[in-house]
RNA sequence: GCGAAAGUAGCUCAAUUGGUAGAGCUCCAGCCUUCCAAGCUGGAGGUUGCGGGUUCGAGACCCGUCUUUCGCUCCA
């Protein structure tokens, strides 16, 4: 695989993808299917399932201090006016049509005025220069000058404010037209129309759409932990620190997605916040950034392929954060956030609900709001994390090649397949009652068409590691050969063996051991 | 959103200057087979992404549109 170039080893990806079932792009069937959507096929809901499963159990299961919820995807409009998502994206912009540049529209416009205002300035600096005892407060409402670019002021503003506040967006481009504003890169004025960039999706409730009924497709899971934050700690009888973790999806309208299900406009995240007395946050954070890596190591796609990346530059709720990158075929790349949030959150929820939102500390006899850490990992990204580092193409001995998906054996769609070495004899009845045994502890699969080898190839290809095949022997001493998918090698077990070989070797038990 | 390239069977790709849409792999039904793809026979699968246009005739040329990849841009 190593001759591959990335670009062509991730188009690969794809295809074998599409090829096996993993994913589809959604609603394929019009127009080659909806821009940056996808479906999970066959094959991908499972690994997808066993993935949310196993992040589920080393938080909730793992931690007697940590629960999980499922809240829903709606929730209060106020919600997200509290968490900052409302004002945060709601930017109208612009692009010219000659440099290609965009612009924020209102900044344009803001720019223009400070010109104007810096023509004010100027003229106030030469009256101050001739004469004495200058009062300026005065000289700028009584200057003609000044004044008749004082109104143009207001009349923009004014304009502009009506504009925005009707979502009248042709108007706000007639402004920028009117004031003949040009592209400081072309210094042009071709412009194309204003458009509204909102991060978030929104639908409404009720048969009657107005304003007041609008009600948005949450843009993280985080928010439904922090609304129910004192729910889960009183029910729960927990106690600083503590933890909720959610699975859920959550929808952004990006301008750009992009890279298959690295950015998509709906996506799934595993998220949890950690609840810790304030003043302690950092030492929680450090512990869930090694513990989160740790998680991800657990999986043994390579120690190399994952580095921290710290932030510098913070959003405004956040004191400390950083990404665990991974090296995906088109680079480093973000998969998990660990980020230490304060007490931004519940503090604005406390402010927007009227609500306290406290907790009683019996050892300090007093009430606080709890700082917060936050880890949040993107469910599809780490499907194609996973996926992309499993996806080889193996040179063997005699020249032949192999397509092999290395899967962690606990995350694999399916643990095992059961093959008759051929379909007479009785070996398939004996292979069918195999199969029957096994498959209710686990996902099992079972082939009798073409060679065998063929079926090992085809097993390989969607990761199952265990081929379970049935000879002429199994008939005589009740034993099968059961072969490694990444070794290749084989070894003849007793079949009731195998249930517990399969157990020790694809039980999501074996991962959460090495925790 | 802009620019570039691309879109033909499930996958990878062909199809002379515009002239009957094909191959390999896959898949399905059989046959043959005592352990690592590519043995035999037969079969299925396509309004060439979609919609217009030019032409006697379009997979190919023109326009629009959708989708994908890459580069910018965006991503509190």
């Amino acid at each position: 695989m190593s001759n591959i170039k990335p670009e062509d080893f991730f188009k690969n990806i794809i295809s074998h993808s599409k090829e096996y079932g993993f994913i589809f792009p959604s609603s394929e069937i019009y127009d080659n299917g909806l821009s940056a959507v996808y479906d999970y096929g066959q094959l991908g809901a499972e690994l997808k399932k066993n993935i949310r499963d196993y992040w589920w159990k080393a938080m909730v299961q793992m931690n007697e201090n940590i629960v999980g919820i499922d809240s829903a995807i709606f929730m209060h409009p106020t919600t997200w006016k509290a968490s900052g998502h409302v004002d945060a994206f709601n930017d109208p912009l612009i692009d010219n049509k000659d440099s290609k540049k965009r612009y924020r529209a209102d900044v344009l416009i803001e720019e223009h005025v400070a010109k104007i205002e810096d023509k004010i300035n100027k003229e106030v600096e030469k009256a101050a220069k001739r004469f004495e005892n200058f009062d300026a407060a005065m000289f700028k409402s009584t200057n003609a000058r000044v004044k008749e670019y004082q109104d143009k002021i207001d009349a923009i503003n004014e304009r502009f404010k009506t504009a925005l506040n009707a979502n009248n967006l042709d108007e706000v481009k007639q402004i920028i037209v009117d004031l003949e504003i040009v592209c400081p890169i072309s210094g042009t004025k071709n412009w194309t129309d204003v458009r509204q960039f909102n991060l978030m999706f929104n639908t409404s409730t009720g048969a009657v759409t107005d304003e007041t009924n609008i009600i948005y497709l949450r843009p993280e899971t985080a928010q439904g932990i922090f609304v129910n934050y004192l729910n889960v700690q009183k029910t729960g009888r927990m106690k600083l620190p503590f933890g909720i973790a959610q699975t859920g999806k959550a929808f952004r309208n990006e301008i750009v997605a992009r890279q298959f299900i690295f950015r998509m406009r709906e996506f799934e995240q595993m998220e949890m916040q950690f609840f810790v007395k304030p003043g302690t946050e950092m030492e929680w954070y450090e512990y869930w950034k090694q513990t989160r890596l740790k998680w991800h190591l657990s999986l043994g796609l390579g120690a190399e392929k994952y580095r921290f990346h710290d932030h510098l530059k913070l959003a405004h709720y956040a004191n400390a954060a950083a990404d665990i990158e991974h090296q995906f075929p088109f680079g480093f790349k973000e998969l998990e956030g660990i980020h230490s949030r304060t007490d931004f959150d519940l503090k604005q929820h406390e402010q927007f609900s009227g609500k306290k939102l406290q907790y009683f500390d019996p050892e300090l006899n007093a009430s606080y709001v709890p700082y917060v850490v936050e880890t949040s990992v993107g469910l599809d990204r780490l499907f194609l994390s996973i996926l992309s580092s499993a996806l080889k193409e193996e040179s063997l001995e005699g020249g032949d090649t192999r397509t092999v998906l290395s899967l962690p054996p606990a995350l694999a769609p399916y643990k095992a397949a059961v093959f008759p070495l051929v379909k007479k004899d009785g070996l398939p009845e004996l292979a069918e009652s195999i199969m029957k045994d096994l498959k209710f502890d686990f996902m099992m699969a079972y082939d009798e068409k073409d060679t065998v080898g063929k079926r090992y190839r085809r097993q390989d290809a969607i990761g199952t590691p265990f081929c379970i095949t049935v000879d002429h022997q199994s008939l005589e001493d009740k034993t099968v050969t059961i072969r490694d998918r990444d070794t290749m090698k084989q070894d003849r077990v007793a079949i009731d063996k195998l249930h517990s070989i399969l157990t020790e070797k694809t039980s999501l038990q074996s991962l959460l051991k090495t925790l």
